[in-house]
RNA sequence: GGCGCUAUCGUCUAACGGUUAGGACGGAGCCCUCUCAAGGCUCAAAUACGGGUUCGAUUCCCGUUAGCGCUACCA
């Protein structure tokens, strides 16, 4: 039975890096019929946060991803302990009763690798029974078979077969000396517990394999498959932080900006990972048919963003393209709350039909506000006037285009085209150019040079709106 | 410092010893066209460096350099 587990700890808001692992764990279960789990790695009180938790959860819920199980693993520290104890009954653990270093900048233990606290790993049991009893404070320390030369081993399913000498690894902590157990061996203890296969997370960790691979084994666990992403990184290549980078590394900017979901799980998909046929738009169902572990990179990707543009140009396109190949209704209901939160009206039935003007004109949900205000408007915000001047053409140009415009547009045909007919013939009767006589119109219409097509905009717009706004433009030309 | 991982256009990536090193984004140009988009076409743009192995290396090996990660009683 397959069986993977997204493991966050709830000490910030959902990062892009994050929602990736999930995506990537998530794909995996989908593609293998396995068993999605969203643990909760809480083990660290003091850097929890519920707002943490529900930006996990509101992320995770705007991605459009679920789980089928859910734990926390505070709630399991019963567990964790008797792991430790367990490990330390074997003698494969031991106390180490040095007080906790306080300042953690120190790391100047020494010139070399620290490996452990000199005198507390070759402790007697009876003094460290009779110092325990006694009270003092303890961490429990995994105890690195180092005498013998020996190697720890296992085979990544992205990184292939990795190997380091028990000698380089540290007697880390299994428990600190508030009895609470450390990152390393509540996440061992609950994978092999709840008998996680795989193991999909970043290549932070894949150093940290090795201690995970020696505490499987004292807990008499079969390690499962370890399988390592390349992270994501700032165009400076460096790890992807909200300190350094912003607000560009939090998912709900994305969710905000005016990414579609499903967009932004494709574009992130395309992070350290490649369908290898040269495909980008996929679908959700494409990504779980074509995702495999040999798909996947083994050097970091970069998340091209800039302080100017802060978002990456790919993600953008790539929302564009799933934005066009969007029916018009879903759009439409998309585009709503945007609609609302620029503080227009949203009347669904208009919106229905403004969406086929825009669709292939905003690349984010957001810019509806800015594409298609004159829509929503009662009345235009005011232009330059020069902008009624046509292209090789001058005022007057502009003010006997619009009149004749205004003219004929009372009776009109308000149709695609009944308006095309009627405003070429008024070209043809002015002795301008079709781009002559549509520019002043668009201008008064729209209040600027850049729109959607004219016809459908005037139908939409519908004869009343569209006189009025003429006639202001003849006014303000004259 | 020690240990580990990585290295193809600016960016995301393809090429599992033999290709004019492919695609995409972004950039430039042309076409289409009522503007803007969308679409079509074209161009510029990469195998970090040095050694091997081989008839032949982007690909395999070694070294150098660079970047990243781990080296906490954080996760």
């Amino acid at each position: 039975m397959l069986r993977v587990r997204f493991a966050p700890s709830p000490t910030g808001f959902l990062h892009i890096g994050s929602a990736r692992t999930f995506i990537f764990n998530w794909l995996y279960a989908r593609r293998n019929s396995g068993t999605m789990i969203l643990r909760i790695d809480d083990t660290d009180v003091e850097r929890n946060t519920q707002q943490s938790l529900d930006s996990i959860f509101d992320g995770l819920k705007w991605l459009d991803l679920g789980w089928d199980e859910f734990y926390r693993q505070s709630e399991r520290l019963a567990l964790h302990r008797q792991a430790a104890e367990a490990i330390f009954n074997k003698g494969l653990a031991y106390r180490d009763f040095t007080p906790a270093q306080t300042d953690e900048g120190d790391k100047s233990r020494g010139e070399g690798a620290w490996l452990f606290n000199p005198g507390m790993r070759e402790l007697s049991t009876e003094e460290s029974d009779r110092r325990a009893a006694a009270g003092e404070p303890f961490a429990l320390r995994f105890r690195v078979p180092r005498e013998v030369r020996a190697e720890v081993r296992f085979d990544d399913g992205v990184y292939g077969a990795q190997a380091k000498a028990t000698a380089d690894i540290e007697d880390f902590a299994l428990l600190r000396s508030d009895g609470m157990p450390t990152y390393h061996l509540a996440s061992c203890a609950d994978d092999a517990d709840l008998r996680i296969s795989h193991i999909i997370r970043g290549q932070d960790h894949l150093t940290n394999t090795f201690k995970h691979v020696l505490i499987f084994e004292a807990l008499g666990a079969e390690p499962p498959t370890f399988a390592h992403l390349p992270l994501l990184v700032a165009p400076d290549g460096t790890k992807l932080s909200k300190r350094r980078h912003g607000p560009v590394v939090s998912v709900t900017t994305y969710r905000d900006a005016g990414f579609l979901p499903h967009a932004f799980v494709n574009f992130l998909c395309l992070l350290g990972w490649s369908p290898k046929d040269d495909r980008e738009q996929m679908s959700r169902q494409d990504l779980i048919d074509a995702f495999s572990f040999e798909g996947i990179n083994r050097s970091n990707a970069v998340v091209n963003f800039k302080e100017e543009d802060p978002f990456d140009p790919k993600a953008v396109w790539l929302n564009s393209v799933h934005i066009r190949s969007l029916p018009p209704e879903e759009l439409a209901a998309r585009l709503a709350p945007f609609v609302q939160a620029a503080g227009f009206e949203a009347d669904s039935g208009k919106l229905l039909r403004i969406v086929p003007l825009i669709q292939e004109r905003i690349r984010l949900l957001s810019e509806v506000a800015t594409v298609a205000d004159f829509f929503f408007v009662p009345q235009l915000p005011s232009y330059d006037s020069a902008e009624l001047v046509p292209q090789k053409g001058d005022r007057a140009m502009a003010l006997e285009v619009l009149e004749r415009a205004r003219q004929s547009l009372e009776s009109a045909e308000f149709t695609h085209a009944g308006l095309e007919a009627a405003l070429r013939a008024d070209a043809a009767a002015l002795k301008v150019k079709a781009g002559q006589m549509f520019q002043p119109v668009r201008v008064a219409v729209c209040g600027r040079k850049n729109a959607p097509p004219l016809f459908e905009t005037l139908e939409v717009l519908g004869r009343e709106t569209c006189l009025e706004r003429i006639d202001q433009a003849i006014q303000a030309l004259r």
